[in-house]
Parts: C-alpha cells; sequence; structure tokens
DNA sequence: GTTAGCACTCATTAGTTGTGAGTGCTAACA
DNA sequence: TGTTAGCACTCACAACTAATGAGTGCTAAC
C-alpha cells in the first residue's frame, strides 16, 4: 500500500481540518466540504488504509478520524506550508521588536512574550551560558561590615554577581588585593576550566596572606562561576494552554502539562540540548513526560554567533505552518538586529 | 446579638472543619463529632444567628454552612492558633536552609521554594528595588566592536548590568572616560533622584567630546537605573493548586487564578505596596483580582534592614494558623542568618 | 475502482427518579 | 426563656433510561 497522491490530499485535508476545530473528521463532511469529487465511501476507503498505515487514528468506533503523531510528522514535513509571512505581519512584528532594540536581554524577553501572543501558545527563550566563555576580571566590592559582592565579567560581556556574607571581617585592601590576585590568576581562562580545577585548595595556597577571608570566599566563587554557565530561561503565556478546547475539556492533562512547564530545570535542560536549526518535534518523538506536546525551536544569534533559542510549546494539534513562519521570522530578525552594523561603522 | 462564647465555639468548630474537608459542615455533624453537648436543633439556631451576623453562608439551601470572608477575618483575629512551630518542624526548616547560607539570593529562592513544599500553595518572595539607594560607580566594559556592557553599581552592593548595542565606533579609552565622568557625576546621588533628572541632555553637555556615544547610551542609561528600582519576584509552585478540591472541581476558578499568577508586574506591584508585618488579607480585602485568594506575608531582614517579603497566596480556605506559623519562622530565621554575625567578629 | 445502502457502534444529551444531607419552623419541654 | 424533638421541605447528586446523531465497516451492485 503506498500513498497516492489522493490519500496525500485526504490526509492533509484531515490535519488542516482537526487543527482548526480538534473534532474528529468524518467522511462525509470531507466529501461535501472539499468537495473532491468522491463520495464519503471511497473516502472511508482510503481513511481504513491511511490508519493501518499509522497516520490516523480513531477515538473510538463511531467518530470520525484524528491524525496520530506520525501522521503530523508526514504533514509537517511534505504537506504543510510554513512560507513566508506575508509583509503586514512583518511589519507589525517588526513595529513591536524595534521598541527597545538596544538591549539585548530586553529584546529577546519581548520577542518570546509577542510570539506567545500572537500563536496563542506558552513561547519560550533560553540563551544558555557559553561554555566557551573565558573569564576577564573578578572583582570584590565592599557592601557593609560584613557583606561583599563578588562580580565576575566574562570576555563575551557575560556578567554575573552575588552578594556573599563574610564570617570573617575584611579589610578594603584585602578585597582590592585578592581581586587583583584572582584576576591575574584566571584571566583568560575558561570558565568550565576554572569549575573543574580545585580552586579551594588553589586559594588557601596562592593567597595565604588572606587564607581566612579566601578560604570563606572559595565556595561562592564557585557557585557564581556555575551561574555563568546557568542557561537564563523566559517563559510567557502559559495560561494561553486553557483556551485550546483539548485542555478546557480535559483538567488531568492541562495540569500535566502545567506541570512540566513548572520544572524550568527539566525544561531549560531539554531546550538547551536540542538541535540546531529550525526543529519541530511532535508527541512522542519527545521525551516521556512532553510525549503530549509538540515543540517548535529556532536559533537566534548576535554577530553570526549562535546564543539561544526562541519557540513555543502546545498541543500536538496546533498551527505548525503558521508558528514556524512565525518563529522562523521573528529568530531571523532578532539575528538581523543583533547583526554587527556595519553600515553605521562605515558612516564615521 | 452578640458572639457569646457558645457561638464561637461553633464558628470555630465549622471553619476549622471546612478547612480540612472543603465540604459545607452541618449540624448534626458538628453536634456529634465536637460533642459539645447541645443539639443538633440548637447548632442550627446558632448557626442561624451566626449567618445573620454574616459570618458564615450557604451555598444552598439544604447544604451545611461555609465561612465567609468575614468568618475568616474573626477566626484568624481571635480563634486560630498560630504559636511555635514545634521543635522538629524547625530542625527540618533550619536544616534545609543552611546549606547555602552565604549567599543571600540563593537562599531567598530556597526559602520560598520550601514554603510552597510545606504549605502546598502558591509561594513568592519579592526583593523590591531599595528606592534609597546610592549610585556607586558606573562603568562600561568592552566586548566587542559594537558591544558594551554597562554596569551600574550602588552603595548597597545591588548590581545591575546590561548589554547595550552601540550604533557608532568607540574607543575603549572613551569608554574609560565615560565611566569615569558619569561615576563622579553621580556617585552618592540617589538613584531616584537621577531617574528624575534629564540626563540625556546633560550627557550631551557635560561631555561634549563624547557626545555620540553619550547620547546612544544615555536611553540605556536610564533604563538600567530603573532596572534597579524593578522588585526581584520569585514563584514557586502554582501547580500545586491543582491538588485543592475547590480547584479540582471548578477548571473556570483555577484557570483564573492561575491568569492572576501570570501576571507578575501586577502581583509584584501588590507585593511591594503592602503593609509591613505579618499581613493576612482574606478574600474581598484583597483588590478585586484576587478576592477569592488569600495572602500571607511576612518580612525578612538583613541585618536588620527591611529587605524583602516572603508569601502564600492560596484560596481563602487555608491553613491560615499553621501557614502563618511556618511563615512567620523562615522570615525570623532569615533574618537572622542575615543578622551581622558579631560573634565571628568579637573572635579575630 | 467506486458507490449506495444498511446495520452497527458509541459518545452525548436530556429526562426521570431516588437518595440523603441538611435546613427552617413549630410546638413541646425543662 | 433557652433547648430540643419532630417534620416538612429543599436541593445537589448519582444512577438509570432513552433518544439522538455522527460516523464507521461491510457488502453487493455498478
Amino acid at each position: 500500500m503506498n500513498l497516492n497522491e489522493r490519500k496525500l490530499q485526504i490526509l492533509q485535508a484531515i490535519i488542516s481540518e482537526f487543527i482548526n476545530t480538534a473534532e474528529p473528521v468524518g467522511s462525509r463532511y470531507l466529501s461535501k466540504s472539499y468537495n473532491m469529487g468522491i463520495s464519503p465511501a471511497t473516502i472511508r476507503n482510503e481513511m481504513a488504509d491511511l490508519e493501518d498505515m499509522g497516520y490516523l487514528t480513531h477515538p473510538h468506533t463511531s467518530a470520525g478520524r484524528v491524525p496520530s503523531d506520525k501522521g503530523y510528522r508526514l504533514y509537517v514535513d511534505e504537506l504543510m506550508d510554513a512560507g513566508e509571512l506575508p509583509e503586514e505581519k512583518k511589519q507589525a512584528i517588526q513595529s513591536r521588536l524595534d521598541q527597545a532594540r538596544r538591549e539585548l536581554d530586553n529584546t529577546i524577553e519581548h520577542a518570546a512574550d509577542l510570539l506567545s501572543e500572537i500563536t496563542q501558545l506558552t513561547s519560550f527563550a533560553v540563551a544558555p551560558g557559553n561554555l566557551k566563555s573565558r573569564l576577564k576580571y573578578v572583582q570584590f566590592l565592599p557592601v557593609d561590615s560584613n557583606t561583599v559582592v563578588l562580580m565576575i565579567v566574562a570576555e563575551d560581556g557575560q556578567v554575573v554577581n552575588k552578594a556573599i556574607r563574610l564570617s570573617v571581617p575584611y579589610k578594603e585592601k584585602d578585597l582590592e588585593l585578592m581581586s587583583k590576585m584572582m584576576t591575574r590568576n584566571y584571566m583568560g581562562k575558561k570558565v568550565t576550566a576554572l569549575m573543574a580545577m580545585n580552586i579551594v585548595e588553589d586559594f588557601t595556597k596562592d593567597m595565604h596572606s588572606l587564607s581566612a577571608l579566601a578560604r570563606d570566599v572559595a565556595p561562592s566563587f564557585m557557585k557564581t562561576l556555575e551561574k555563568m554557565l546557568d542557561a537564563e530561561l523566559y517563559m510567557y503565556g502559559y495560561t494561553n494552554l486553557f483556551k485550546l478546547p483539548e485542555f478546557s475539556a480535559d483538567m488531568e492533562r492541562a495540569v500535566s502539562f502545567l506541570r512540566v512547564l513548572e520544572d524550568r530545570d527539566y525544561l531549560t535542560d531539554v531546550l538547551v540540548n536540542r538541535d540546531s536549526g529550525v526543529i519541530i518535534t511532535i508527541g512522542d518523538e519527545n521525551a516521556e513526560a512532553m510525549k503530549d506536546c509538540s515543540l517548535i525551536t529556532a536559533d537566534y544569534c548576535v554577530n553570526g554567533r549562535y546564543v539561544g533559542k526562541l519557540g513555543v510549546i502546545g498541543p500536538t494539534r496546533m498551527r505548525y505552518g503558521q508558528v514556524t513562519s512565525v518563529i522562523k521570522y521573528i529568530c531571523d530578525h532578532l539575528s538581523d538586529t543583533f547583526q554587527i552594523e556595519e553600515e553605521d561603522y562605515g558612516k564615521d
């Protein structure tokens, strides 16, 4: 049994119909509304074939057909239209994004927010910590008699800081000295390399004059470095899910969905380890916890260098074509915005 | 009609019963289980009085009684027990919190997380930006040919930073110069005062040598200052709500609850503007959007100075006594942990 | 290969009824 | 005068029934 033109046509009709209505699609309706010139009975035969091949299923005997994950996969790969966005939509997105284009972090957050608004799904943006980033300098700032702020700056401009409570008194001079020593010792080293080192020992050896202070600070220093490698996750529109018929009918399902979204560490992990490019994963192609969801993600770049991902998560029934187009466009637009502005530089 | 001892006793019984079961409480059950030595009929008379006084309501004619918001208020003010936590619970909380006690931000997050776990409600912690904070220094760090990081440090140790894309080229020297000029001009000034100033004009006047650069940076500088006054909000356990019977039965209600939680700006605003101390607000005592919720918050301090709030949000039916005890204890413990460690200082 | 016809399935909805928890009221009681 | 037993009444809820209708699968004819 092979997928001839007519079978594909019927599959496409069923899937786009189901995506719109969330109701199982029957043969009679199809025959009428999509006037393909064949009778319901013929369509039923074809449907039965498509079901045998695994592209469709049945919620129960007397219901219409519903796409399976495999069916969606075929749809996404072969049938759907994820073309260019119409010009007016592009304009609308642009004007919304260009408001704060000088600021990297804000822009990404806005983009994610906008994405959830347009798609009416849950959107997220993730900016993984740069594994290759190298330390630029370390600085301790005095705050009050027993609190200092540790600040670490990486060569790529990432800054992390942490307030630290000390159990021993310090002199401003000591802090300065320690800042300088640490900067000298660790400058240019990869953050990952530093984390593998036995810094605590290092500290007490190199900085005997400051040993008590240094020993106090070492664990926090490691924690702060860790923070540098941590990914940042933004998430928007998780109540959008409840507007969808599949969830407003089925509370259980909605809650198990929410629980996945609540586990930010898990979600971050999934996203960070995801392949690059425009990636769509459908239902059981995802890990067990997300086998009822589909994810679409794409990458955005700064100066052509990969920086993070933007995407949506939703039920397997979603407008794959439109959503993909929007995500693609937003990511491309972000990457363009954060391209080195050569024209500007040329001017001066 | 006044609230005699017996009425109070009945009210207390109804409320604690309802808090446990989420089912309307009937007169017969009360008479049997709480053996107060009076018949159901008498209890019914008292109940009718309590209802006239506004402390109870009726979901429908043939149902038992349910506390009203006013009833909960009386309960919270007069009847409930929010005493000391038993020693073993204190121990458990302490040991969970003491893991990362050198790091301020982590500890607060852990505390909020723990709070949601213990209470099985949604917890949050908010650390409002310090309105009195004064600027300590400003620094621009070069990242790549058209990106710099702006870093602002306040006297109290708060650090904010932002990556900024420039449209004009810069020299490292210019950045240094600008950092120095801004630090000199703004050091010791209140952040709120700076925000009221017309910095953009200031910039072009004071720094004519850097005018293009300065003009480019000014709006981002303002935005970054803003960030310094923004409150940080952490939230944990919002799916806990779905475990409660009032929400698993009534989807609508759960969703409208979630929508409130999703609006972080609104929630932050409510929390920041809340009175100090251990505050309980019940049902319609809250703003319209939260008229079905109750909030309990308390403050935590660092070095005796007010720093932020920790609390829970849940349905009006909650274990006010226990939850209040836990929140109080956690806040006190945090404040102790972040008290200047005089003993330690004495040693050296 | 296509289609009309028909029996069959099954979710959904509306209607019906019984049950039980609980109230409010009244009249009798201490 | 406060307390209580008794009883009629209310109303949510669950169980059952029947009707409806959308849709399938199969068969036989075209």
